[in-house]
DNA sequence: ACCCGTCGACAAGCCCGCCTTGTCGACCGA
DNA sequence: TCGGTCGACAAGGCGGGCTTGTCGACGGGT
């Protein structure tokens, strides 16, 4: 038989007490159950931990060192507890977010530093990806919470729109419309637009064509496009696209944003997750959208809530 | 109720073999038992640990926290067995031993150098006293052993002889005997010897005042005497004592030592203990002392060994 | 599409082991 | 010497853990 944390529990109660009748009230039982269980995990532990003087009971040297490791094993038994429960909480433990380039402008860094300060225990471990990889990354359970431009997912995957930012033009510092106060969309008919095909980033992209279309054109693409390459080309004067306005934060060399005249298109950004088992964490972080962002989130949402436990 | 750790071993086997059915063979019980525990223990917690797919179990966030806590609470259990264990066989754990400073020169050194050789894990802490207070030390546990010339001690304290070392003259530098190969003891009976009285080191006088009887003369005594003191005293002339001969390790300046002639008094070392509630190392430590002064021992045993448990 | 194999949950009963009550022997103080 | 206290021993009851038996669900194979 292994020792179990009861009998440990009764013998910490014992030698604090030197006493097995009075530890047998701290523990409510009788004291024949603790001499017992004492006289029991001494059998399995082939050791003495106890010497009975009747009239008074001292700890062997043997039994001050278990003493010793039991209090720890008890109160590490306790913190185990604890923080299983503050895990199931979202309170603690690791939460791995998937983000796409257009969140890490504004969106991620302001969650991140609610997150830090709301759940100080919660350790957010963050990396970008592309759109096309997030629902992948999240059935194969390699990140725990996404967030990327709004775009359909199949059954299982869940999201919740937490903030919609307004879309302006990217031109190269040498376009016409650089130093314009606003543009117009659909004066951008004529130019090719530096965006990713659908299927790397289809939010983004539907976002950007469904505004182009919305302003009566289908925009010419650049194929080529992808990443920072796109960048260089708009630089170049290479064509133009449509940005989130927080890239402002972190504006490519050569780039100008010009707002766009008339109620500008929005870019709807997602929370997206396991709709199965989500991460605990996943609803504070809804939570804390829901602050960062109010009255932003009314529309798009598929899933109200991950399914309490 | 509160989590046992049998039910940490149950989650670690069902946890690891991602099974309830494979699982149960590994901790020998029905694969419903499982079941049952887990579920009890996921009650205590208030934490769903798995994801019951019936086609294979998952581990949520929290049960993977928890299982990574069970993992070490169970090797730490195992290994405050194996302490236990380890500490009552006298290998580990903390050993105090009081010394005279008769021992000092030779014995304890020896002692300690070899049980660190035997024992690493044994930790030895050592403090030097009178051997007055041996007794008292040992009764009241702020000791375990200790190392002292040879006496009479009362009912409960054990004692062995475990080496015997021959006395020399100490005689100031200036002495007439000092560069003699060696003196009659019975030469140095008009000196004063820079004895310490008696009911301070009762063993060490009796074995010098004893030898000077059997020398034919009665010793006459400084009652001053004590310690560094007495040093001063010989090299200044002002008398001599017997001490033993490995003091030659740590010669005080201005002190010479003489060999006796004819058969030399001899002083005898004992270790003592408790008898009721010995340490366990004790008997090592006797174990050690016959190596190393093999042949000296047979003498003056008053128990031949401490209880074993 | 159907069937079968596998897996975990549910149900009921047994049995071990933990706790209880009752008692004794030992030690200590009065 | 006697009572009080403390821990160990003994016997019995009861709860809980384990077992056997069964079901529903999912997947793969034909």
């Amino acid at each position: 038989m292994e020792p179990e944390l009861r009998q440990m529990r009764y013998f910490v109660a014992v030698a604090e007490r030197r006493s097995f009748t009075r530890a047998a009230e701290d523990v409510y039982v009788a004291q024949q159950a603790l001499s017992q269980q004492i006289k029991a995990l001494e059998d399995t532990l082939g050791v003495r931990l106890l010497d009975r003087t009747s009239r008074r009971v001292e700890l062997t040297p043997a039994g001050a060192a278990y003493l010793a490791d039991c209090k720890r094993l008890l109160a590490a038994a306790g913190r185990a507890t604890q923080h299983a429960r503050a895990v199931a909480d979202g309170e603690a433990g690791t939460l791995r977010i998937a983000y796409t380039v257009t969140a890490v402008y504004e969106t991620l860094p302001a969650l991140t530093a609610h997150l830090a300060a709301r759940a100080p225990r919660l350790k957010v471990e963050t990396r970008e990806v592309f759109a096309s990889d997030v629902c992948r990354m999240l059935r194969e359970e390699r990140c725990d919470l996404a967030l990327a431009p709004r775009t359909g997912y199949p059954k299982g995957i869940a999201r919740r729109t937490v903030r919609r930012e307004a879309l302006m033009a990217a031109v190269g510092d040498g376009h016409p419309s650089a130093g314009a106060p606003a543009v117009e969309l659909a004066g951008l008919r004529d130019e090719t637009f530096q965006l990713w095909p659908r299927d790397m980033a289809p939010g983004y992209y539907d976002a950007v064509a469904g505004a182009c279309r919305a302003a009566g054109f289908e925009p010419v693409l650049d194929e080529t496009a992808s990443g920072s390459n796109a960048w260089a080309a708009i630089a170049a004067g290479r064509g133009v696209n449509l940005v989130v306005a927080s890239l402002a934060h972190q504006l490519p060399r050569g780039i100008t944003l010009v707002p766009l005249a008339g109620p500008a298109p929005e870019l709807r950004l997602d929370a997206v997750w396991r709709a199965e088992q989500p991460h605990p964490a996943v609803s504070r972080v809804l939570d804390g959208c829901a602050e960062l962002w109010p009255a932003q989130q009314a529309g798009g949402a598929v899933s109200a809530r991950p399914a309490s436990p």
